[in-house]
DNA sequence: GTTGAGCGTT
């Protein structure tokens, strides 16, 4: 039962191959067979995995004998939850069989099917550190592209959720299930002063900020040499200290002065 | 132990 995707694809003569989505990342192809195999011939499952960390990607290939069981498991295991998660059955797009399923039933062009317009694919694939820079500077519209998809995905994927959740009462007592007190982390860093003794704390507990000591100072950096020999515990407190600091007691402005400039008309 | 929106292996 779990030759699959063991040997490699069996025999993929006259398979033909769905494309299950939103699967839990431990769904294994185990768990899916009976599923699949209720409806049809289920010919073979596999379960692509990241090689790094060997975990599943949260999809899986089911092939099927027939096309016609294959339809009819799309329809019925479509939408279906498994380990409370609700999957995404379709013809797989790509693949070896993509010719075939084309004649079977995905031409009808996923034009307004079911999601809409998918992106590539916004999540790293592998790390590719040459090929992403060369790309990058290659084309830079791509990149700003990118980012403006990077923020729009963010908020679409939250309004996915919302309407997902209407649509198919979705179980979220999964969490309500192991209820986990969060305060174990302030009890824990309580009985943590007695792990790390911290020597040099004694020189400043991080009580309190001495803006009157670098506040003057202007256009040098205190921060480079004075920090790293003096007192390197309150460097996380540096930057947003500083920031504040410096962007709150400058109401003297180039850009905003300008406007309100008396001897500055709209001339 | 974690996330998530996605197309494949010996």
């Amino acid at each position: 039962m779990s030759h699959f995707g063991r040997s490699g694809p069996p025999d993929i003569a006259d398979t033909y191959s769905l494309l299950v989505l939103n699967i839990t990342f431990r769904t294994t192809a185990d768990d899916l067979f009976p599923l699949f195999d209720k409806y049809g011939k289920v010919v073979d499952i596999f379960i692509p995995r990241d090689r790094r960390t060997g975990e599943s990607r949260g999809f899986a290939f089911v092939r099927y004998k027939y096309a016609d069981e294959a339809q009819k498991a799309v329809d019925r295991l479509d939408g279906r939850v498994v380990d409370g998660r609700e999957i995404t059955v379709q013809f797989a797009k790509y693949g070896p069989k993509a010719e075939r399923i084309h004649k079977g039933r995905i031409i009808e062009t996923p034009s307004k099917s079911r999601h809409r317009s998918r992106s590539r694919s916004p999540r790293r694939r592998y790390r590719d550190d040459s090929r992403d820079r060369d790309s990058r500077k290659r084309s830079r519209s791509r990149s700003r592209d990118r980012d403006r998809s990077d923020r729009d995905r963010y908020r679409a994927k939250d309004r996915d959720y919302r309407r997902r959740s209407r649509s198919r009462s979705a179980s979220p007592d999964y969490s309500r299930g192991r209820g986990r007190s969060r305060y174990d982390d302030e009890r824990r860093s309580s009985s943590r002063s007695r792990d790390s003794p911290s020597p040099r704390r004694s020189l400043e507990p991080r009580r309190s900020y001495s803006p009157r000591k670098n506040s003057p100072v202007k256009g040098e950096s205190p921060d480079r040499r004075s920090r790293d020999g003096g007192s390197p515990t309150p460097r996380s407190a540096s930057p947003r200290g500083r920031a504040a600091a410096s962007r709150s007691p400058s109401p003297r402005n180039s850009d905003v002065d300008v406007s309100c400039s008396p001897h500055a008309p709209i001339y």
